[in-house]
RNA sequence: GGGCGUUUAGCUCAGUUGGUAGAGCGUCUCCCUUACAAGGAGAGGGUCAUAAGUUCGAGUCUUAUAACGCCCACCA
């Protein structure tokens, strides 16, 4: 393809241009990674997104920072591999399906069990690339040849394997214990899934009057309705205001059931009355209560939240909703005399995460696994450093939860899922837990469903051929390199994988885990549909480009981990950076003449040159330590400014000034040439698009196809140029002081003026040296030395390292404003130069300091005394 | 109740071995200079939440306080 470069719009198309180089990529299939290779592997596993989920601004962040990583060790030579894929979301995508079926005026349970599978599986095919075909928007360089679904067979195959071998090991158990209970969702969900919160509701104190004597005892209670449920109240042992009534019989208000008075030292005496009612089959504690006491649970509450139509519970609240009885029982109490007080009370509630249900806490029977005996290993991978969370507080973090870990609720009655591979003896009620039904026409499987995040910790192994540790996959990619992902599923999915990885391939599953901060909208709040707050990262993106995103995206991560902020006009700052990119390479494009190679000639380079090289060498080196240290933000933005305040602000402007210079012509040509280049190799992580569009413009020896396959830059020795950086030095401050003094007198741009150097013996060279690019950068017409300070006319004047330039222009100026601005110089300068000496003057700093410091320090005071000495003879010859 | 984070320029935030504070946006001035007005040049702007301490030296380390935010626990 031939383009003319000035035929390249004056403003960078990203529409345009992203869609046909992620089309090149994939065409040429260049994120196919090769597991025969003989490059060192670098992989990681994607957080597969939902099914169900549409792209966020937290998959845009997430995934274009293992972009970054993955491009960065691609083109650092790994053989770099990015697996992408999805989750099935079990209860998710059962939702949405059912929510389908419920326009029908259907359920499930009309369909039956192998009808909803079906039609779920049709939506789920469907869906299952959706996401991640808005993901490729992001230019992500997954390998899409290995994609992979959390329910697919080989997942499936790994599922089974693992929980048959939990079982044989006696680490997943069947058991009736109290779970959290969302009865919208029909399931038992698991701990993390209940989120608590504060609420105002009442405390009720209840009169439950004692058998056969007068008196009563006290009870306050945020449930009443739960009241057909008691088995027993219960005291503090030690509480003297009870201690008589402890083993009596209470009667049970609207109910008349007796129950006895117990103690128990789980009770607090301060709250309430100090006595509580036990509803064993209804309160997570009150279950430990009663199983220490040897009560029987009494269930009154059914799995949909209603009362249970059953012997304990009086007819008339048979079916009735939860709230509902509350009302009608707190009424009946009072119109019976049993209610003696109502205070308002604050407190938390359990909500389902995904639908905010109020969780009921509900006595039944399910899978759990036995987590302890896991824990252990995984507390020692991180505590040892087999595994290192980044940023490091997050370990305090996993280990605390890990430490106090608690068994885990795997069963979730749902259809959507892997079914648990127990079966049951239709006759006798045998159970077997084995991969295959060892009898279908005697036996009959288990309908519960495994929680999805079951499947989800086996990801980094279950994608790479697991249970078979022999494919090429797994011998060449596991264990993955670095996990990227948000705190927010540090316990749902991390430590999962941890544990389930070291038992299972007695390997840590990834060395790293990479945190990164949340997304939130401009005024921190979490991004939510419901909250109308979202911003959609394709609609970003075709605003602004995706590169812009990512750029912007990436420099505001910070090395802590804070959360983002972020707003639609942020992206400006980003896009604005890829236009800047796109012109300065059109600007050397247009001048190239068809050189082609980066082949400098090393003898005859200029101060800038050997400026702008040492630059970028040392960007180089800056750039791949922050990556390799995570440091993605700061890479961000050192690359930034090399690009755009370096480069091209004075770089780009020298250059303009070298070019007319035949002499100099071809090996300027060659450094704008070789700084652009590596210049959008560095960028290229971050923004691969526009890098690989301009890079495939520049004419090209190479045989490489394309950016995202060339040498990422590294350090070189070779391009170390001390000296000549720090006499460039001497440029910006003068071209700055010299637009300072224009600026400072209105002097117009048209007009050039002629300046005279004093310089310094050691500064003279380099002025020369320099000349054409103060003529040109500050607009200067004649440059004329002096070494003598006797003849120096009333002007504006600068001083400048050691060298005092003077400016003619008697007519132009007023003196009195020149005195005013030098004397301000003066001041700062003088100011500086006392701090620095009361320093030096300190003999417990001289002691102390580091002779570096010392050194730098009196260089620095004798450097302002001269420079205050030249301002104060300038300010003399003005008045 | 326990833990963590944040507090720096008008706004949004950087600032890991302690050496006299930076960016983007916004503000003021000038400029459509042959890559770019999504641009260029110049300028202004901060007692780094407060208080004590360690140190020659603290935005950076220690302690306390305050405000805001998050996580865990879940006393009916």
């Amino acid at each position: 393809m031939t383009i003319k470069v000035e035929d390249l719009p004056t403003v960078y198309n990203a529409k345009e241009t992203e869609e046909s180089i992620y089309k090149f990529w994939e065409e040429n299939e260049m994120f196919k990674a090769d597991a025969k290779s003989q490059k060192l592997p670098y992989s990681i596993v994607i957080p597969p997104p939902n099914v169900t989920g549409v792209l966020h601004m937290g998959h845009a962040l997430d995934e274009t920072l293992q972009d970054i990583l993955i491009r960065y060790h691609r083109m650092s030579g790994y053989e770099a591999l990015w697996i992408p894929g999805t989750d099935h979301a079990g209860l998710a995508t059962q939702n949405v399906v059912e929510k389908q079926l419920a326009k029908e005026g259907l359920t499930r349970h009309d369909l039956g069990r192998e009808k909803f599978l079906e039609k779920t599986w049709e939506w789920t095919k469907e869906h299952k690339s959706t996401i991640l075909d808005q993901m490729k928007r992001l230019g992500a360089s997954f390998d899409r040849s290995r994609e992979r679904f959390t329910f697919d067979e080989g997942c499936s195959e790994a599922v089974k394997e693992v929980f048959c071998t939990l079982y044989n090991k006696g680490l997943i158990y069947k058991g009736a214990y109290i779970v959290n209970w969302c009865p919208r969702c029909q399931s038992a969900i698991s701990d993390i899934e209940t989120e608590y919160e504060t609420e105002q509701g009442h405390l009720w104190e209840i009169s439950y009057p004692l058998k056969n004597e007068s008196g009563a005892i006290i009870v306050a209670t945020t449930r009443p309705e739960t009241i057909f449920g008691d088995v027993a109240i219960a005291v503090h042992p030690d509480d003297h205001k009870y201690s008589e009534l402890v083993g009596k019989t209470v009667v049970v208000p609207l109910s008349g059931r007796e129950i006895p008075i117990i103690a128990d030292e789980y009770v607090d005496k301060e709250f309430g009355t100090g006595a509580v009612k036990i509803t064993p089959a209804h309160d997570p504690n009150d279950y430990e209560v009663g199983k220490r006491h040897g009560l029987n649970p009494i269930w009154v509450i059914d799995e949909e939240g209603k009362m249970k139509p059953c012997g304990e519970v009086p007819q008339k609240y048979h079916g009735m909703d939860r709230y509902e009885a509350r009302k009608a029982i707190i009424g009946d109490l009072q119109y019976q005399n049993f209610l003696l007080r109502t205070r308002d009370h604050e407190h938390n509630v359990g909500k389902c995460q995904r639908c905010n249900t109020t969780i009921e806490p509900l006595l039944s029977e399910q899978w759990f696994v036995k987590m302890e005996p896991l824990a252990k290993e995984a507390i020692a991978a991180v505590k040892d450093g087999r595994i290192k969370f980044i940023p490091e507080r997050w370990e305090k973090n996993y280990l605390g939860w890990m430490e106090n870990i608690r068994d885990w609720c795997i069963s979730r009655q749902i259809w959507w899922g892997h079914q648990i591979p127990a079966y049951y003896h239709k006759t006798t009620g045998e159970m077997v837990v084995a991969k295959e039904n060892p009898d279908p026409q005697n036996y009959i499987q288990e309908s519960d469903c495994l929680d999805t995040w079951f499947s989800s910790g086996l990801w980094p192994f279950s994608t790479m051929g697991f249970p078979n540790s022999e494919t090429d996959d797994f011998k060449k990619f596991y264990p993955t390199s670095v996990l990227v992902t948000g705190f927010d599923i540090i316990f749902f999915w991390v430590a999962r994988m941890i544990t389930m990885g070291l038992e299972f391939t007695g390997k840590a599953p990834f060395s790293t885990v990479y945190i990164h901060g949340l997304i939130r909208d401009e005024k921190g709040q979490k991004m939510s549909k419901s909250k109308g707050n979202t911003i959609d990262p394709v609609v970003i993106i075709d605003k602004y480009g995706c590169d812009a995103l990512r750029f912007t995206m990436t420099s505001l991560c910070t090395y802590g981990g804070q959360d983002i902020k972020i707003s639609d006009e942020r992206f400006e700052y980003g896009r604005n950076f890829a236009n800047k990119i796109w012109n300065a390479s059109r600007f050397v494009l247009m001048n190239l003449d068809g050189v082609d190679d980066n082949e400098i000639d090393f003898s005859s380079l200029t101060i800038a040159d050997k400026w702008i090289l040492d630059k970028l060498n040392s960007v180089a080196k800056e750039v791949n330590d922050d990556i390799k240290s995570y440091r993605i933000g700061e890479t961000a933005h050192v690359l930034y400014d090399f690009f755009w305040n370096s480069y091209c602000d004075w770089y780009v402007e020298i250059a303009k000034i070298q070019l007319q210079d035949n002499t100099l012509k071809l090996n300027t040509q060659r450094v704008l040439r070789y700084v652009l280049d590596m210049s959008l190799r560095l960028l290229h992580p971050i923004m691969p698009h526009i890098t690989e569009k301009v890079w495939q413009l520049i004419p090209q020896k190479t045989d490489t196809k394309a950016i995202m396959l060339a040498k990422f830059p590294i350090f070189s020795e070779n391009l170390v140029f001390s000296k000549e950086s720090k006499e460039m030095e001497l440029v910006f401050e003068t071209i700055s002081s010299l637009r300072n003094v224009r600026q400072s007198f209105n002097i117009p741009l048209s007009l050039n003026f002629d300046v005279e150097i004093h310089a310094s013996k050691e500064e003279e060279p380099i002025f020369k040296e320099i000349e054409s690019y103060i003529k040109r950068m500050a607009k200067v017409g004649n440059i004329t030395y002096s070494n003598s300070d006797t003849q120096i006319k009333k002007s504006a004047s600068a001083v400048v390292s050691a060298s005092k330039i003077i400016i003619p222009l008697e007519n132009l100026i007023d003196f009195n404003q020149e005195i005013a601005r030098q004397n301000k110089k003066l001041e700062k300068l003088s100011g500086e130069r006392k701090s620095l000496e009361g320093r030096i003057n300190n003999p417990k700093f001289v002691a102390n300091a580091p002779a570096d410091l010392i050194k730098q320090t009196k260089e620095r005071i004798n450097e302002i005394l001269l420079q205050e000495e030249s301002i104060k003879g300038l300010i003399k010859s003005l008045s």
